[in-house]
RNA sequence: GCCCCGUUCGUCUAGCGGCCUAGGACGCUGGCUUCUCAUGCCAGUAGCACGGGUUCAAAUCCCGUACGGGGUGCCA
C-alpha cells in the first residue's frame, strides 16, 4: 500500500507552529515511506477564509522546505460534497432541520438537562422542507460504539448515544467540514491522517459519515499531542506569538525552526537532536510519536538557531545579514567583521547586529552607569588610559600592533588593560574582539575616545 | 455538566517487565580555553504525580485518586 497523507489547514489565519508541526510530520512520513504528501486547503468556511491567507500558508510551508505533491482546495469540490450530503438525505441518514440556536437552547433550558446540551433531534421526523434557514443534519446512531485504533493514542471509542445530530450542510447551502473531510479523505485515497489532538472528537463523526456512504476502509489515524504555552494550554493565535512568519521575520533560520519542531513530540532514535533533515526522514515513524503535550520552548529554539547560524558558510551568513547591518557600515567593512558577528548571534536581527558594529562608524555606545563603574572604577585605570593614548600616537595601525601595544602597557603597569580600552573605544564591556574593529577606526578618533574617557574617569 | 485524552529532571525527550544507582538535549551553576563577550570543551544540578495491585522483578502491565488539557459552533 502506498502511503498518502495530507496536511489540511483552514486558511482562517497564518500558519502557526502547531500547524507547521502537523505539516512537518505528514511530510516526514510521506518522504520516509516514499508516499505522497497532499496539501488540501480546507476553505469551506468561506466567511473566514481568504486567498491572501492561503498564499501566506504556501509561503510559510515553502520557507520550511515542506514541498507537496498534490494540491486541492475544498471549495473547488463543493458540488461533490453536496452530492455526498444529498445521498445521505436520500437514504434517510440525514434530514432537514429548521431549528434556530435559540430554539434549541430554549428546549435545553426547559429540560433542565445540562448533561445533554447538544442538539436534541427535534426535527428527525418532522420532514422539514428545503427553504430559508434550513440546514441538513446527519442522523447519528442512537446506540453502538464508534472507535478506532489511533497510532499515537491507542484505542479510542465514543458512545454513539453522546454524538448529537450535527450539521453537514449550512442553511446557505454550503457543505461543512465533516462532510468535506470525510468525502475528500475517501476520494483522495488518504491512508493516514496525521493531525492535532484537538481534532480527536471530530473523528467519530467522520467515521460515521464514511460508513454511511459505504466507504470500506477508514484511514489510519494518528492524533498528535498539542503544542502548549507556558500555562500548558493549546497555543492560541490570539494569545501567543506563534505564527511561523513571525519567527521568520525575527531572524530564525528555517532549518532551525524545522529541526526544533521535529523534537516536539518525537525524538530521533539515535539521540542526535540537531541533524540534517535526511537523518530525520530516515528515522521517522508515526509509532514513535509520544502522546503528551509539549511546551514550545523559545530558549531551546534559540539554541538550535545559534547552532545553525554558526554552521552557515561565511558568504551565506553575509548574504543573509548584509541588509540587517546599520546603514552607515560599508559592506566591505561588514564583511571583514562578519566572522566575529556570526559567532555571537542568536537570531539574524538588526537588533543584535547593531550594537556589535555601530561604534566602528558612529559614536561609542552609551554604557550604563553600572557597567561604566564596573570597568572604569578600578584603581589604575587612568594610568592605563593615559599611557595607551600616548602610545597610540605612533603605533603601527594594525590589529596585531594595537594588541601588542595595549597588552604591553598592561605588562608594564602589571594590570589588565583590554577592558578599560574597550570601554573607552566601544562604549561597552562586551562585544567582538577589540583590535580588529579598532584598527578600522581613525587613529585620531581612537585617541580622542580614550582621552574623553580619561577625562570622565578623572572627573 | 457531558465526552475524550494526558502525567519521566524547570523544559523537550530516551525508556516498550530485568541492561535504570533512569540516558541525552535546552536552561541554570561552576571550571578550563581567553586580558571582553560569544564559541568550544569538562563537570555539577534536577525527574518516573500519588495510592493500591499483578510479578521472583515495574518508570514500564492493571485499577483507582489527584492534577492538567482538549472538545462540547450553521469554525476547522
Amino acid at each position: 500500500m502506498t502511503v498518502r497523507v495530507r496536511f489540511s489547514p483552514a486558511p482562517t489565519g497564518y500558519l502557526h507552529v502547531g500547524g507547521a508541526r502537523s505539516a512537518l510530520f505528514n511530510w516526514l512520513y510521506a518522504r520516509h515511506t516514499g508516499g505522497t504528501f497532499v496539501l488540501r486547503i480546507e476553505d469551506t468556511d468561506t466567511d473566514r477564509s481568504s486567498d491572501h491567507l492561503i498564499e501566506a500558508i504556501y509561503d510559510s510551508m515553502r520557507w520550511l522546505g515542506l514541498d507537496w505533491d498534490e494540491e486541492y482546495r475544498q471549495t473547488d469540490r463543493a458540488e461533490q460534497h453536496l452530492a455526498f450530503a444529498n445521498d445521505l438525505l436520500a437514504t434517510g441518514r440525514a434530514y432537514r432541520c429548521d431549528c434556530t440556536r435559540d430554539l434549541i437552547d430554549a428546549r435545553i433550558a426547559e429540560r433542565g438537562d445540562a448533561a445533554n446540551s447538544g442538539y436534541d433531534g427535534y426535527c428527525r421526523d418532522r420532514d422539514v422542507a428545503a427553504g430559508d434557514g434550513v440546514v441538513v443534519r446527519f442522523r447519528t446512531p442512537d446506540e453502538g460504539i464508534t472507535g478506532w485504533d489511533d497510532i499515537v493514542r491507542g484505542r479510542v471509542e465514543f458512545d454513539n448515544a453522546v454524538l448529537e445530530d450535527f450539521i453537514i450542510v449550512r442553511s446557505n447551502g454550503t457543505p461543512m467540514f465533516h462532510v468535506a473531510n470525510a468525502f475528500d479523505d475517501a476520494d483522495m485515497g488518504i491512508t493516514h491522517v496525521v493531525r492535532g489532538e484537538d481534532l480527536v472528537n471530530t473523528t467519530p463523526r467522520v467515521l460515521l459519515l464514511r460508513e454511511a456512504l459505504g466507504y470500506p476502509d477508514p484511514p489510519v489515524y494518528a492524533h498528535l499531542p498539542l503544542i502548549v504555552n507556558e500555562k500548558r494550554q493549546k497555543l492560541s493565535k490570539r494569545r501567543d506569538d506563534v505564527a511561523v512568519g513571525d519567527y521568520r521575520a525575527n531572524g530564525y533560520l528555517p532549518e532551525a525552526m524545522r529541526n526544533y519542531l521535529i523534537t516536539l513530540g518525537w525524538g530521533p532514535r539515535d539521540g542526535e537532536e540537531i541533524a540534517p533533515i535526511e537523518r530525520f526522514v530516515e528515522q521517522f515513524e508515526l509509532s514513535d510519536i509520544n502522546n503528551s503535550p509539549a511546551f514550545f520552548d523559545v530558549k531551546k529554539l534559540q539554541h538550535f538557531n545559534g547552532e545553525y547560524i554558526r554552521a552557515l558558510p561565511i558568504e551565506r551568513f553575509v548574504e543573509l545579514t548584509a541588509d540587517l547591518r546599520p546603514q552607515a557600515v560599508p559592506l566591505d567593512l561588514y564583511e571583514r567583521m562578519a566572522p566575529f558577528v556570526q559567532a555571537r548571534l542568536v537570531r539574524l536581527s538588526a537588533e543584535e547586529i547593531e550594537p556589535l558594529v555601530s561604534w566602528i562608524v558612529g559614536p561609542p555606545l552609551e554604557p550604563s552607569d553600572k557597567d561604566w563603574k564596573k570597568v572604569m572604577g578600578k584603581a589604575g585605570v587612568a594610568d592605563v588610559l593615559r599611557t595607551v593614548a600616548a602610545r597610540l600616537e605612533t603605533v603601527e595601525w594594525t590589529p596585531e600592533a594595537l594588541e601588542a601595544c595595549v597588552f604591553g602597557v598592561g605588562e608594564e603597569l602589571e594590570t589588565k588593560t583590554q577592558l578599560p580600552v574597550r570601554m573607552a573605544v566601544t562604549g561597552a564591556r562586551t562585544g567582538m574582539p577589540l583590535f580588529e574593529p579598532m584598527a578600522e577606526l581613525d587613529r585620531a578618533e581612537a585617541i580622542d575616545r580614550i582621552n574623553s574617557a580619561l577625562a570622565r574617569v578623572e572627573g
